[in-house]
RNA sequence: GCCGGAGUAGCUCAGUCGGUUAGAGCAGCGGAAUCAUAAUCCGCGUGUCGGGGGUUCGAGUCCCUCCUCCGCUACCA
């Protein structure tokens, strides 16, 4: 079994912020999982750094855009490594072996017949050398950069027939319900196929800074459609030597909403003209909101992943992100949220119940997991959890997954004042109980900790190391019989030291 | 304007195919306990489920209508 998750390929007109981190720990959470599962994974991530607005970008610095992208590709590289990412290869869109396979994907779409030479007809601004969006047009069909007249424009360029994939798109989302979920996004998606299909233009003429068209070298390829193989292209040059397309297509993606038309709509046509399978299932979420308001520089109220981290951990802001706002709706997250947050449900109730019974069990029995069986009482409670969150996260269901295993740590912890140990400990006559609570507690502590160790992997590893669990992959209760001998552990999540 | 989403306890939100007294977490108030990072556990909610109308034996959950906020509306990587 096989699992390809994917994150978008990250723009390089500016720097790495919250948005980007959100986006590559939920594909992360899932990687780790299905790793955990046992199953075969390959977890992509990337940049994408063709394209007009790089080369606008790259000419206000100063710099060539092979520059820029130079500068900014490994700035996500960093943040995927701080926030523990573990990718198995980061794609840049100016890779060769990227450019050599988009160049052969589109010929083949081409000999396949769906493209053609058409003319682009818009509004176009001389100054700023390009075509306006009816978005981006001032009144009285102005530029907004520049307050001058816009003047009707033709352009000679290579149209992608997207209309005539209408009646396939439609199957396609009448077959398989769940290829876009959440549902909502699906209709959204679904009720612009119906409204019926305009062609796109596949190339760019004027532009040098791209994939040039196989065929017309001259002009290069639109950078949505670049970007896009991108899922497809690191599969045959990402591992080296070795083509893996066969062994993990089709991918799972995760994406935000504003690239939904892109990836819901243009891409499954585009595969299907290449005669590509298309996507298993693409996630759509939604962004993080700070004080009610998308996150943006010039409001000012940008969370910064690298402060974030250095505060509270990268496990912290793994776990808050996913906690805190359901994933696949818009969420508000705050400071004070991710406080909150940190001190009662990771340090009181998760670390301190890690803490508390390593203690005991070492308290009073040596810091050896007592070999007992544990009472049915607790045992019951774990049943069929660990299914409940694979299944949930085969939905990519992240909130509702920890969501489920945070009730076992709740359990723990209540299980703990139910039984008191420190009680048993002081009654001669309730050593086997005790044995059969301790054992409990350590067994239902390990379970708990594989569980979220997708979301959590450096402090629930710790952990695990303490436990004297060397084994990852999920389990169920009861799997392990006690005898271990328990490590030291450092508090996984410190109070913050109140100034 | 079209289409879509959201409007549920002070706050953040769950509520699957319509079905018993509408839930959780946080915050607040009261209590218990001391193994533990003074952490934990127990108890406490008379909420017009945005307004109005309708279907139904029964609606937060379906239909109509109105209000508020948000997104989308064709090539924003």
């Amino acid at each position: 079994m096989s699992f390809y998750v994917t994150t978008p390929i990250y723009y390089v007109n500016g720097e790495p912020h919250l948005g980007h981190a959100y986006s590559t720990i939920a594909a992360d959470i899932l990687a780790r999982h299905h790793r955990q599962r046992g199953e075969d994974v390959f977890f992509l991530t990337g940049t994408d750094e063709h394209g007009e607005p790089v080369v606008q970008q790259a000419e206000a610095e100063d710099v060539t855009p092979r520059e820029l992208g130079d500068r900014l590709a490994p700035r996500f590289k960093e943040l995927a490594a701080k926030i523990d990412a573990s990718n198995d290869f980061f794609i840049r869109t100016t890779d060769d072996g990227h450019m050599k396979r988009v160049q052969e994907i589109v010929q083949r779409v081409h000999d396949n017949g769906h493209v053609y030479e058409g003319m682009y007809e818009g509004w176009y601004c001389p100054r700023c050398a390009d075509f306006k969006t009816q978005s981006e047009i001032g009144p009285d069909d102005t530029c907004p950069i520049h307050r001058i007249p816009l003047t009707r424009e033709e352009q000679r360029n290579w149209f992608f027939r997207l209309s005539s994939f209408q009646g396939e798109l439609e199957r396609l989302y009448e077959k398989r319900r769940d290829f876009v979920v959440p549902d909502f996004r699906r209709n959204e998606a679904l009720s612009f196929i119906k409204q019926g299909l305009q062609d796109v233009s596949l190339s760019r003429p004027t532009l040098k800074w791209g994939v040039p068209v196989p065929w017309d070298p001259g002009q290069v390829i639109y950078v949505w459609f670049d970007a896009l193989l991108n899922y497809y292209t690191a599969l045959g040059y990402g591992v080296e030597g070795e083509d893996v397309t066969e062994r993990f297509w089709p991918p799972f993606h995760i994406l935000a909403k504003d690239i939904l038309k892109f990836h819901a709509v243009y891409w499954p046509a585009f595969l299907m003209a290449a005669k590509i399978e298309v996507p298993r299932r693409m996630f759509i979420h939604g962004y993080l909101l700070m004080e009610g308001h998308k996150m943006s520089k010039s409001l000012g109220n940008v969370l910064d992943p690298d402060e974030v981290i250095a505060k509270f951990g990268a496990d912290a802001l793994r776990f808050y992100c996913f906690r805190e706002v359901s994933f696949g709706q818009d969420g508000q997250i705050s400071p004070a949220g991710f406080e909150a947050r940190y001190e009662t449900e990771l340090a009181d109730q998760y670390g301190n119940l890690a803490n508390r019974v390593l203690s005991m069990i070492g308290r009073y029995r040596d810091g050896t997991v007592p070999g007992a069986e544990a009472e049915t009482e607790l045992a019951r409670d774990f049943e069929g959890v660990p299914d409940r969150v694979r299944a949930l996260l085969d939905e990519a269901e992240l909130t509702q997954a920890l969501e489920e295993i945070w009730k076992l740590v709740r359990r723990l912890n209540q299980y703990v004042e139910e039984t008191r140990p420190w009680e048993l400990a002081k009654d001669d006559t309730a050593s086997e109980r005790l044995d059969a609570v301790l054992y409990g507690l350590a067994e239902g502590l390990r379970v708990t900790t594989l569980l979220v160790h997708s979301y959590m992997p450096e402090t629930t590893g710790r952990l695990l190391e303490a436990l004297g669990e060397s084994g990852r992959e999920l389990a169920e209760f009861g799997d392990r019989r006690g005898g271990q001998a328990l490590g030291e552990l450092d508090p996984l999540f410190p109070k913050l030291q109140v100034a």
